[in-house]
DNA sequence: CGCCAGGGCTAGC
DNA sequence: GCTAGCCATGGC
């Protein structure tokens, strides 16, 4: 991927932007901490920063940054070294994917802080995307720090420290529920280095999904996710009610379980089941009844 | 009021 | 091994 990137006052402006789609990357479930603004324009929090981000056509320009935070920081965040012409083409083999491609041509899969990504997955247990979005709305405004942007005052995600300095009932402000406790345990494996997130990546994929399972709370979904989000493991599939549905409606056509999806997935999609995950994700919250295999009675 | 939510834990087979 | 019931909270 080449790109023209220059400097203009607080922006970067980035051209031969290819496969890239604001809304469908930043409001498909992966993320949580950005906001539409009035011109279509985002608004988020991401590693201690506050950015805007638009897209003209191929020109992407982000706003309150530098050319250092955009090599350091932004080009993996929005993942431009990869050429998603070439994985949809190849996934578009499958007729069930080139339709579901083509229903969010422009989805690409950030690569998020770990640990973040961990505690929002966790608390997205059981949850719906806007609480989701309030919880770690709330963590960050109890615990996090104050940014101003424009005349707003933004805050970034805690720390594992700032975790572990709160008690139970800091953290129930939040209204994180019964997911306090599973929060609580994660900050204190990280801290303890139980679980060393910065050196995830030394290990194969099986061993760094039993490594995270081995917090309270995250189970194969969410640590599917926190691989997928973070670490880049894009043989993950994480499977969730949705995506079964899929499976079971689309591809096997009868009832299953979670542990033949994930054989399914890594059968049909290989190295490339976390992008089918993300476009078929994408496509079921609107093509695809959470009853569908419901029978009708009488 | 009851039902459900990008799941996971627990108890009971 | 497998699965039903439960979990805080809020929207419908």
């Amino acid at each position: 991927m080449r790109y023209l990137v220059e400097q203009s006052g607080s922006k970067v402006i980035v051209h031969g932007i290819k496969d890239f789609n604001l809304k469908e990357t930043l409001e498909c479930g992966q993320c949580f901490r950005w906001n539409e603004e009035d011109d279509g324009s985002y608004t988020g929090v991401a590693f201690d920063r506050v950015i805007n981000v638009k897209l003209d056509g191929d020109i992407l320009t982000i706003d309150n940054t530098t050319l250092a935070d955009f090599n350091d920081i932004w080009y993996d965040y929005f993942d431009l070294g990869r050429d998603y012409g070439k994985i949809k083409e190849t996934l578009s083999q499958d007729e069930i994917l080139k339709a579901a491609i083509k229903y969010g041509e422009g989805i690409r899969i950030l690569r998020q802080d770990t640990w973040e990504t961990l505690i929002s997955f966790i608390i997205s247990q059981n949850n719906r995307i806007p609480q989701i979005k309030k919880v770690i709305e709330n963590l960050s405004r109890l615990l996090g720090h104050p940014i101003v942007y424009k005349d707003k005052t933004y805050y970034t995600f805690p720390k594992v420290q700032d975790f572990i300095m709160a008690d139970v009932e800091l953290l129930n402000k939040s209204k994180c529920g019964f997911r306090s406790k599973y929060i609580i345990d994660a900050a204190l494996k990280v801290f303890n280095d139980e679980v060393n997130l910065f050196e995830l990546q030394l290990y194969d994929t099986y061993d760094v999904r039993n490594m995270l399972m081995s917090i309270r709370g995250v189970g194969p979904k969410v640590a599917d996710c926190v691989m997928l989000y973070s670490i880049g493991r894009y043989e993950a599939f994480p499977t969730d009610v949705w995506i079964k549905r899929v499976v079971e409606f689309l591809y096997l056509k009868r009832k299953t379980n979670n542990s033949d999806v994930q054989s399914f997935a890594k059968e049909k999609f290989g190295d490339l089941s976390g992008f089918a995950q993300q476009y078929l994700f994408n496509y079921a919250k609107d093509h695809v009844s959470k009853d569908v295999f419901k029978e009708r009675k009488n």
